[in-house]
DNA sequence: CAGTGGTCTAGACCACCTG
DNA sequence: AGGTGGTCTAGACCACTGA
């Protein structure tokens, strides 16, 4: 049964229909699937074909399969959250990055260490200001690695974001980026930059950036406005395309 | 080039490679790979089995695929986290439930809406604390759409987190679960349930539940002591099982 | 036009699980 | 032992890209 008049692949057209079996309640948590073979029959399509409708299914979280068994509906995976970087603050309105300073801090290993930047000494500290709409939503304080014959260029102190920036300073690959999010209130130096109240509540947002092996790279500090700024995150990415 | 003498799968050792050539900086953002014909005449391998390979690589988000040109190395996708709702909290310990109250809320049109229930006007509210160590850590307020039938059992209400919770009181398969993060600060009652100060700031986790078609299955709002609880997100589980 | 990745086949052998 | 999914092959035709 090959591919002919409609343009959309079979083996996908076979993930969307057992897609919509558990959906629809059609196929419950923990039901088995017809074994590869008899999809095959009744698809009329090679095997092969049919193992790559369900690759497409257990990608999705929406199957699991076990060798030597057979291929499972599962609950999916609502527990885990994707959050995007891009498109996340506040609303699609564009956000503007207001540069307040670079500094190159020299051998401080106190806080060299406390970034996990071991065997280096020298911090590269960039503080800048996110704003919309001429409003401050937040402060962004970054360290860097420092890295010689690596200069930090204007354009991307104003516009990359933070793994991106990592990433044109570093000659390692980053690979990896851990989040922690807490809440605090706002010192009298940040509540004059957020033009708001101090000890009013922030949201604070901790990234650290790390090559392989756990070598940190960078570690990024927002602190958010608490009305100017909100985190979402959806179960849906995981997933998608199907 | 069969399996041999090693266990592991040829197609995986090849997506192992070539992981390692970009981790080292030997393949570099942007750069084409050598392709799928050339790669299975250097592993001796079949053209189908080096896609295999190609396709961890574009599952893990470190190569990207482009019909008529070729296999091209991708910054890894370090914008996007994972939030994972097990695991997550405030260290390994583990966290007990407290039950504080069930109740149904009857002909409530004005939160039934809010909710996005539409057609059900009837809501259960279940609220609980979270326990560790014998301190609150957080406060808990479910929303779920009533349902004839399906009772929520004593054990589902000590327990289930909330997308198992929703599944198994509705008989809507979920399939979705968006989450905003937000600071707040506590009220005079939440204070008295956390055990601390009124006006403390605190942290603000919001879930929706959804079915197929944007149907709203359930809300939860979680209010969290800020020195009690973190939240933690990572990109790994994105390019994971590589 | 030649080259690339995307789809698909009809076989094969294997490791794993269950009765 | 018989059934399952996991791996792999050696072909084939297609749609898309670029020169």
């Amino acid at each position: 049964m090959r591919n002919r008049e409609n343009l959309i692949p079979v083996y996908y057209r076979l993930a969307e229909d057992i897609k919509h079996q558990i959906e629809s309640g059609v196929l419950k948590d923990g039901n088995i699937l017809p074994t590869e073979a008899q999809l095959g029959e009744q698809y009329a399509i090679s095997r092969m074909t049919v193992r790559q409708g369900i690759a497409l299914l257990a990608e999705a979280g929406l199957i699991e399969t076990v060798k030597g068994k057979g291929s499972f509906v599962t609950r999916l995976r609502l527990n885990q959250l994707v959050i995007d970087l891009k498109n996340n603050g506040t609303g699609k309105e564009k956000l503007h990055y207001k540069l307040i300073g670079v500094n190159l801090i020299r051998n401080n290993l106190e806080l060299a260490r406390e970034l996990g930047f071991s065997g280096e000494t020298n911090v590269i500290m960039v503080k800048r200001l996110l704003v919309k709409e001429n409003l401050p939503v937040a402060i962004e304080e970054k360290f860097l690695r420092y890295q010689k014959g690596k200069p930090l260029l204007e354009t991307q102190l104003e516009y990359a974001d933070f793994p991106e920036l990592v990433a044109k300073h570093q000659d390692s690959v980053p690979v990896r980026n851990d989040m922690a999010i807490s809440v605090s209130v706002l010192s009298a130096e940040q509540a004059k930059l957020l033009e708001a109240d101090e000890m009013l509540p922030a949201l604070v947002v901790k990234q650290v950036i790390y090559a392989k092996e756990d070598i940190s790279l960078g570690v990024s500090i927002m602190v958010c406005h608490k009305d100017r700024f909100e985190l979402t995150a959806t179960s849906y990415p995981l997933s998608g395309r199907l």
